[in-house]
RNA sequence: CGGGGAGUGGCGCAGCCUGGUAGCGCAUCUGGUUUGGGACCAGAGGGCCGGAGGUUCGAAUCCUCUCUCCCCGACCA
């Protein structure tokens, strides 16, 4: 993409409306705005991020067995009035009427509609165990919206929901999901620990938290560091086996610490720390399939409630709670999986034609070998589209420019270490494609 | 929802107390000089001062009401 035909609206200085350094950074560099308390419109760079986020989720979902649909964010008040929660909710749901006066929602998740959808459709233990889950956009309508997408009223999530004949079933479908998220927040660079949990809304036993650790968190962590050097990309698909592994290590929040198991960790081991919740798994038994009325038939001919959990990863949230960990002062560094350009090439002198002429055919052959490039080929300074470049916080940067074009070479910053090296073209590329 | 603060060109702010031609920095546009880490000079455009009432010869400024946004707390993916 060329910058002279991109809308990346970047500022010097940050609006006052933020406080917290994602949120800065995230007005800065032109990702989002926001359009009222908690609401915010996605600009491309940011939109970029958001489908690479989702994009991980969704292969890691499929990955576990999980099956994708859509359902619409408005909702009907009767379908929540069949579960009890439409009364049960609150304020923070937000209701509208239609033109005919009928009672509506905006979702703030999806058990009913769900669990209604399923439950129209499948009534034998064969068509049992299933996960389904979809990324929509939810409304819950917050007192206090802050701190940027981190805590906005509207929000992206995936919300997947399983359904099995019994308890033991159900269990095996929440190890899944629980070794699903472990790959995912992995896959995107950040470290996230899952942590015991306290039953919230919904209810039920078994439920984990997903914290991401940054020292901007609004919640206080006690962890093992043995969490920090599994690597869950490579364990094996035996969910059980980790959930055990998960299960025998220490990981709290201050909700939920325990000093006297707090102890049994050895002190060179323990990591206290701040962080952000990114995902939260439930199982919860038959509430819903129970009050909604969903059974079906076992093998031996009984009618059963389905046993369901629930499991939500926040992705807006996570674009935010990703730059919380992933940042310096010059700007964002995002990690190459969800960063919205992988290359950023910057053209020195937009006024020299052959250095333009270099850096058009290097964007030519970037675009070719199918790299996602952020050409930069605006009329500039180099001093602008370096702060540019380090504030939109691209993986690579490619600078081409007169004095290094006359000895051949190019120069290939990398974001994170701040590592520059002169290279000549091919073997930038070829670096490139490797990375 | 309790407590506090703020609404003035796109962004950041001053002006308000003590009513009298709406100002500064950044950004934008034009011309020129520049060009490897947010250049410089000269010029220009852009604002019914959140909205509605009121007081006054005259309101960004004073009064009343209202809307919106932000911060602290309680609450939350």
């Amino acid at each position: 993409m060329r910058l002279t035909k991109y809308f990346l609206p970047v500022t010097k200085e940050t609006p006052s409306d933020a406080q917290i350094v994602s949120h800065k950074l995230m007005l800065r560099a032109g990702l989002v705005r926001q359009t009222a308390a908690g609401i915010y419109a996605w600009l491309p760079l940011g939109l970029r991020v958001l489908r690479k986020i989702e994009e991980v989720v969704r292969e890691e979902q499929n990955r576990a067995g999980a099956v994708e649909l859509l359902m619409p964010t408005l909702q009907s008040a009767d379908l929540w009035r069949q579960s009890g929660r439409y009364d049960a909710y609150g304020p923070e749901m937000l209701r509208i009427k239609d033109r005919h006066d009928r009672e509506m929602l905006y979702g703030p998740t999806n058990e009913e509609m769900i669990t209604s959808l399923f439950r129209d459709g499948v009534k034998s233990y064969r068509d049992l165990p299933r996960t389904l889950y979809h990324i929509q956009w939810k409304f819950r309508d917050e007192v206090r919206p802050r701190f940027g997408v981190m805590r906005g009223r509207e929000f992206l999530m995936k919300d997947a929901y399983s359904f099995d004949i019994d308890e033991a079933g159900a269990r095996q479908s929440y190890y899944t999901q629980l070794l699903a998220y472990l790959r995912t927040f992995q896959r995107m660079g950040i470290k996230a620990v899952p942590m015991k949990a306290a039953s919230g809304p919904i209810g039920g036993d078994l439920s984990h938290e997903f914290i991401v650790l940054a020292p901007t968190g609004e919640s206080e962590v006690f962890y093992d560091s043995r969490f920090e050097d599994l690597d869950w990309k490579a364990t094996s698909d035996d969910a059980e086996a980790l959930f055990n592994q998960v299960s025998s290590l220490y990981a709290a929040t201050d909700e939920t610490h325990d000093e006297t198991l707090w102890k049994d960790v050895p002190d060179d081991r323990k990591r206290q720390g701040r962080g952000i919740e990114v995902g939260h798994i439930f199982y919860f038994g038959t509430k819903y399939s129970a009050s909604m009325g969903m059974t079906v038939q076992t093998a031996d001919g009984r009618q059963v409630h389905p046993e369901m959990g629930s499991y939500g990863v926040g992705v807006s949230r996570l674009v935010g709670a990703i730059i919380e960990a992933s940042h310096d002062e010059n700007g964002i560094i995002w990690p190459e999986s969800i960063a919205p350009f992988k290359v950023g090439l910057i053209n020195m002198r937009a006024d020299d034609a052959s250095c333009a002429k270099a850096a058009d055919e290097i964007y030519a052959r970037l675009e070719g070998a199918g790299i996602e490039t952020l050409y930069d080929d605006r009329d500039e300074r180099g001093g602008a589209k370096f702060a540019t470049m380090d504030v939109i916080g691209l993986p690579w940067q490619l600078i081409v420019g007169p004095k290094g074009l006359e000895k051949g070479v190019v120069e290939l910053k990398n974001r994170t270490t701040g590592e520059r090296r002169e290279l000549p073209v091919d073997q930038a590329l070829v670096e490139l494609c490797a990375a």
